[in-house]
RNA sequence: GCGCCCUUCGUCUAUCGGUUAGGACUCAAGAUUUUCAAUCUUGCAAGACGGGUUCGACUCCCGUAGGGCGCGCCA
C-alpha cells in the first residue's frame, strides 16, 4: 500500500477587510482537517491587489483567527513578495508554448465582449492573440500573457464535496496569467504557491469552483500534481441572499463583542454544512477527532442566530465559574475601557456565576444580569420593581429586617428565617420574596433571591434592605 | 445570455432502495417554582414539481421550476 504524504492544508485570504464568517468556516474546515490528519495548516496572504490591500486586514485576520483558536503551523506567506517567482513560471509556459503574448487593448476587450453580450452570445476571450505574431507595431507595446489552453475536450475537477465536475473545454477561454504591468493574476499565483507550498488539499468556498477548472489547467499544463479539491458551499443570511452588511455581523469580531465564545462560533460554524450523525454539541477536541472531508454536505447553509444563541448558551453553562467570571471581565474592560473590578466584587462575581449562567445566552447578557452585583447599595429600580415596592411593602422589609440579621447567612437558612416570617404575617412567601428582590435587585426578576442574599454577604444585603424599608 | 452547483420540518441536519422519515434550534403546552431562567415531558412541523428505472424510491436517471456561484489585466 503506497503510503500517502503527510496533508498540507492553507487558508488563502486576501486581506482587503476583516475576517467574515465564511472565511472562518473555511479557515476551521482547514484546520480541523490538518489537525485530524495530523498535517499542516498554512496561511496565506493573497495581497497581490495592492489597491485594496491593507496592512490592517492583515491584522484583522490574524486577530481573527487567533480569537477562534485557529492556529497555523508556519510563518504566513505573502503572495506579493513572490511576483518574481510567478513570473518565472510564466517565462517558462511561455517557453514551452503553454501561453503566449495578447497584445489586446482593455477598451478593446470591453468593446468584444459588448459586442458578445449584444449578440447573446457567452462572454470570453476570443483568442484573437492566440496564433498570431507580433508585427511591428506591436513593438514595444504592453502585452499580458495568457494561457494557450486546450479547445477540445474536458477539463475535470474531482471534487470531494461537489463530486465530479467537467466542462468542456470550449466553454474556458484563455485567461490572463501575467497581467501588462508583469504582476501575476490571481490565477497563476494560487498554482504556483499551492504547488510550491506543497499544498495536498484546497479546501474553500464553492465560489471557486469554477477557478479550479481554471487552475487545474495550468497545473496540467506545468505538469504538477493535482490537489485534493474541496469546495464547501456557501453560507446564506437568514433570508436565504448572500451574506452582507444588512444582515449586521459579518465579521467574527463582531460575534467576538456580542458575547459569543470562541467554541460556540467553531461548534455551530462547523455544524453549517458538516455533520457527525445527530450530534449537535461538539467540543473542539471531538471535532478533531470526528472531522472528515466525505460528510461535508453540499448545499448552501442560512446563518440562524437563535441557533448560534442556544449554542453560546450552552457553553456558557458547561464553562468553570472562575474562567467564565475572567472572561466576563476581560470582555467587560475591553468593551467599556476603564471599568474595574476589584477584588471583592470579581469573588462575588465568581460566586455568583451558578446562579448567572443558566440565565444568559451570551457574555454581555450576563454582565446585564450581573448589574446587580456591583452597585453599592440597592441598584436603580426599574419600573415594575418600583411599583412592587409599596408603602406595605416598605413596612414588610423594615419588619423583615430584625428577623434576617443572624448567622449562618446562606440560602437555606435565610429561605427558612422568610418562610417563618411570611408564615407569623400570615402571607405567602412570595408576597415577600417579591419587594425583597426589588430590594436587593432593582428588579422584579432574578435569581432566586435568597441565593442572592446569600452572594451579596449578609452587610450589603441588610444595608440594601433598610435602604427600601420605611 | 452561457457554464457550473444546489433543493428533507420555519432554520441546521440524519437517512447512503424497504424507517410510524430521526435529532437539534425556534414556537406552543405541561411539570417544577418566591420571580426569571435552567431542567424534564409532550406537541406543531418536511422529502419543490413532473416523468421514468425498480417488487419497492427522499434515496438512482431525465426534465421543469426555484435558489446560488462564476463569466476582469479583482481575489
Amino acid at each position: 500500500m503506497a503510503e500517502k504524504p503527510t496533508p498540507v492544508l492553507r487558508f488563502a485570504p486576501s486581506p482587503t477587510g476583516y475576517l467574515h464568517i465564511g472565511g472562518a468556516r473555511t479557515a476551521l474546515f482547514n484546520w480541523l482537517y490538518a489537525r485530524h490528519t495530523g498535517g499542516k495548516f498554512l496561511l496565506r496572504i493573497e495581497d497581490t491587489d495592492r489597491e485594496r490591500s491593507t496592512p490592517e486586514a492583515v491584522a484583522a485576520i490574524f486577530n481573527g483567527l487567533a480569537w477562534m483558536g485557529l492556529d497555523w503551523d508556519e510563518e504566513p506567506i505573502f503572495q506579493f513578495a513572490r511576483a518574481g517567482r510567478h513570473r518565472e513560471v510564466a517565462e517558462q509556459m511561455l517557453a514551452k508554448g503553454h501561453a503566449y503574448r495578447c497584445y489586446a487593448t482593455p477598451q478593446e476587450l470591453d468593446q468584444m465582449r459588448a459586442e458578445q453580450k449584444a449578440k447573446g452570445v457567452s462572454v470570453r476571450y476570443d483568442g484573437r492573440w492566440r496564433n498570431r505574431e507580433p508585427g511591428p507595431e506591436q513593438h514595444n507595446m504592453p502585452y499580458v500573457v495568457r494561457l494557450k489552453a486546450p479547445q477540445s475536450g474536458e477539463t475535470i475537477v474531482h471534487d470531494v464535496v461537489q463530486g465530479t465536475v467537467r466542462w468542456s473545454n470550449d466553454q474556458l477561454d484563455d485567461m490572463v496569467l501575467l497581467r501588462s504591468d508583469g504582476n501575476p493574476t490571481y490565477m497563476l499565483a494560487v498554482v504556483v504557491d499551492d504547488f510550491d507550498m506543497g499544498v495536498t488539499h484546497v479546501i474553500r468556498g464553492a465560489d471557486h469552483l469554477n477557478n479550479a477548472a481554471r487552475q487545474l489547467q495550468i497545473i496540467e499544463a506545468m505538469g504538477w500534481p493535482m490537489p485534493v479539491y474541496g469546495h464547501l458551499p456557501l453560507i446564506h443570511g437568514a433570508d436565504g441572499a448572500k451574506l452582507s452588511k444588512r444582515h449586521g455581523a459579518l465579521a467574527v469580531e463582531a460575534y467576538r463583542d456580542m458575547g459569543y465564545l470562541p467554541e460556540t462560533m467553531r461548534n455551530y460554524l462547523l455544524r453549517l454544512g458538516w455533520s457527525h450523525g445527530d450530534e449537535e454539541i461538539i467540543p473542539t477536541e471531538k471535532a478533531i477527532e470526528w472531522f472528515n472531508l466525505e460528510s461535508i454536505g453540499r448545499s448552501a447553509a442560512r446563518f440562524d442566530m437563535k441557533k448560534l444563541d442556544s449554542v453560546n448558551a450552552h457553553y456558557i453553562r458547561e464553562m468553570f465559574d472562575g474562567a467564565l467570571a475572567a472572561e466576563a471581565i476581560a470582555f467587560a474592560e475591553r468593551m467599556k475601557p476603564g471599568r474595574s473590578f476589584d477584588a471583592t466584587l470579581q469573588a462575588r462575581l465568581v460566586a455568583a456565576m451558578p446562579l448567572l449562567k443558566p440565565r444568559a445566552k451570551t457574555l454581555v447578557e450576563l454582565l446585564e444580569k450581573a448589574d446587580f452585583l456591583f452597585t453599592k447599595g440597592t441598584p436603580p429600580a426599574d419600573a415594575a420593581a418600583s411599583a412592587a415596592l409599596t408603602g406595605q411593602a416598605r413596612a414588610l422589609l423594615s419588619r423583615l429586617v430584625p428577623e434576617l440579621d443572624a448567622d449562618p447567612w446562606d440560602a437555606v437558612s435565610l429561605e427558612a428565617r422568610t418562610r417563618a416570617f411570611a408564615e407569623k404575617e400570615g402571607l405567602k412567601l412570595g408576597d415577600v420574596a417579591q419587594p425583597l428582590r426589588a430590594a436587593l435587585t432593582g428588579r422584579t426578576a432574578s435569581p432566586p433571591i435568597f441565593d442572592v442574599a446569600a452572594v451579596l454577604g449578609r452587610e450589603e444585603a441588610l444595608t440594601r434592605i433598610r435602604a427600601q424599608g420605611d
